[in-house]
DNA sequence: TCTGGGGTCCTCCGCCAA
DNA sequence: TCTGTTGGCGGAGGACCC
């Protein structure tokens, strides 16, 4: 692949999307800062809306720090399994104008908008598409054009919020010229401090340094990669169907654990959703990972290559005990993960181990007692609530039946605090409070943000043609319901 | 202020075999 | 047979991204 001498290369970049997805759903939102993350003492920040940002609330921040800064503002957990429906509505957007579109997450994307046939008018094309996503969904997005990925991200970042920046293909240098280090992809905070202790501040300084300069600052790879971007070099092609190369998951507790039993027991059922996912996605892996943080925030990963791929419960299992085996976890453990990586297309069986799995199976059903058994999670912790147990979290969908479709604001000291509304609401809906064990309150499903049937509505967003959840799409969030956006 | 979760890629080191 | 070199692989960790 050459330089492109057209911007032929779309970037989009939804504009504060699960802060947005949430204001779209929640009528009293609008206009509000809002910030979706983890509730717990160590989450942190997901997204914020622009409102909050005004306030200096930014993503990966800690969500204590958050509250302090903006007291405020609606602290939601996210729902990802929304955020997945609408992402694969603007995705399929995307797809009617390139057979070469790269999701980089539910709310990024590259498009090729060259290998779509489309070489005339990439403005319009990149308005039309704009509009088109806020008819579908209500929201927002960015556009990036460019002739490179490096330089229709750039742009996307300029256009935000709600716009669309082409940069003519020629003008890059002089464009990137006076701008931080820190625009160029990955450039991160260690990299920036080396550039700056070199004196580097600006793109055109790096160019300037010269690349063997940048390959001794940097090293080999990664000095020539800075350098050529800098220069506006990029011709990394846009890749459609990316296939993952590892599967993970990990959890980070609330408090400290401290007993080794425990920590054992966490690593199993983390095994185990890791195992989920990977037969989920139809892979296996020869690779497994223990992660392990300690109290003091050091961290450390274990891994053991096994002989074939594998997708077998007892073997991730017995494995990633036997790492645990090998780690020091006095002082406590903040973080526990397991993944499987070295993924291979196939699921090349181990006969011997799945055979053991099914003996310990079949021991496990005789006992009751045994690794099958569900085990109780402690509340703080808690992330899947088991049948009939009663959960509130801030921003999760419920239904009443006198009251119908709302979302919890809050809940505390056996009480929960309901807001009901909906997301066609026109003015914010009336809060009302109940006991956490009010049976005539469900959980619900969530609803459309666009009601099928306004004018100008494409028909993606009809239940029937919304695609289903990205396989994979477990991630641990409670049943994931792979039902469509009405109820 | 006390730092999530899920990934990717790179580097360095030690081991082993040719 | 011994030694040096090289390259691949496994393992660990760091940096980065969204």
């Amino acid at each position: 692949m050459t330089v492109r001498s057209a911007p032929t290369i779309l970037h989009l970049d939804m504009d504060a999307f699960f802060a947005a997805v949430e204001q779209a759903a929640k009528p009293s939102l609008r206009g509000k800062p809002v910030v979706v993350g983890g509730v717990g003492p160590r989450g942190v920040v997901a997204t914020a809306s622009y409102e909050a940002r005004v306030h200096g609330v930014h993503s990966a921040m800690a969500m204590a720090h958050a509250r302090r800064l903006c007291p405020n503002a609606a602290y939601l957990v996210p729902r990802f399994a929304v955020y997945r429906q609408i992402s694969d509505v603007v995705m399929e957007l995307l797809s009617r104008l390139s057979p070469l579109v790269e999701p980089l997450s539910l709310d990024e994307a590259f498009v090729d908008l060259e290998a779509g046939g489309i070489a005339d008018d990439p403005r319009g094309v990149g308005e039309r598409l704009r509009a088109e996503i806020k008819a579908a969904t209500g929201l927002t997005g960015s556009v990036g054009l460019a002739g490179s990925k490096l330089l229709a991200k750039i742009a996307s970042e300029q256009a935000k919020p709600d716009g669309l920046v082409l940069i003519e293909p020629g003008t890059e240098r002089e464009l990137l010229a006076p701008m931080q280090v820190r625009t160029l992809p990955g450039v991160g905070p260690a990299t920036a401090e080396h550039l700056r202790r070199a004196g580097i501040l600006t793109v055109g300084e790096v160019v300037e340094a010269g690349e063997a300069e940048l390959v001794r600052l940097l090293g080999k790879a990664h000095g020539a990669h800075v350098h050529g971007m800098a220069l506006g070099v990029d011709e990394r092609p846009v890749v459609a169907d990316r296939e993952s190369k590892s599967v993970s998951v990990e959890d980070t507790f609330d408090v400290d654990l401290t007993d080794r039993v425990r920590v054992r027991l966490e690593v199993d059922r983390l095994a185990d959703r890791c195992v989920r996912r990977l037969r989920s996605a139809g892979r296996s892996g020869r690779t497994v990972v223990l992660k392990v943080r300690r109290y003091d925030f050091t961290t450390l990963t274990r891994s053991e290559t096994l002989r074939a791929p594998t997708d077998d419960l007892a073997v991730v299992r017995e494995t990633a005990a036997r790492l645990l085996e090998a780690v020091d976890i006095t002082g406590g453990v903040r973080l526990l993960g397991v993944g499987v990586a070295g993924l291979a297309d196939f699921t090349q069986e181990d006969l011997f181990a799945q055979a053991a799995e099914r003996d310990e199976e079949n021991a496990a059903d005789e006992d009751p007692g045994a690794s099958r058994a569900a085990p109780e999670r402690p509340a703080e912790e808690a992330r899947e609530p088991g049948p009939g147990e009663r959960r509130w979290v801030p921003g999760q969908d419920v239904r009443h039946t006198e009251y119908g479709a709302g979302w919890v604001q809050g809940s505390g000291v056996g009480r929960v605090t309901v807001r009901f509304e909906e997301p066609g609401s026109a003015a914010p809906g009336r809060v009302r409070t109940f006991a956490v064990t009010d049976t005539e309150l469900e959980p619900s499903e969530p609803l459309p943000l666009v009601l099928p049937g306004l004018p100008g509505l494409p028909r993606q967003l009809s239940p029937a043609s919304v695609p289903k959840s990205r396989s994979g799409g477990g991630s641990g969030k409670g049943p994931d319901s792979e039902g469509p956006l009405m109820p």
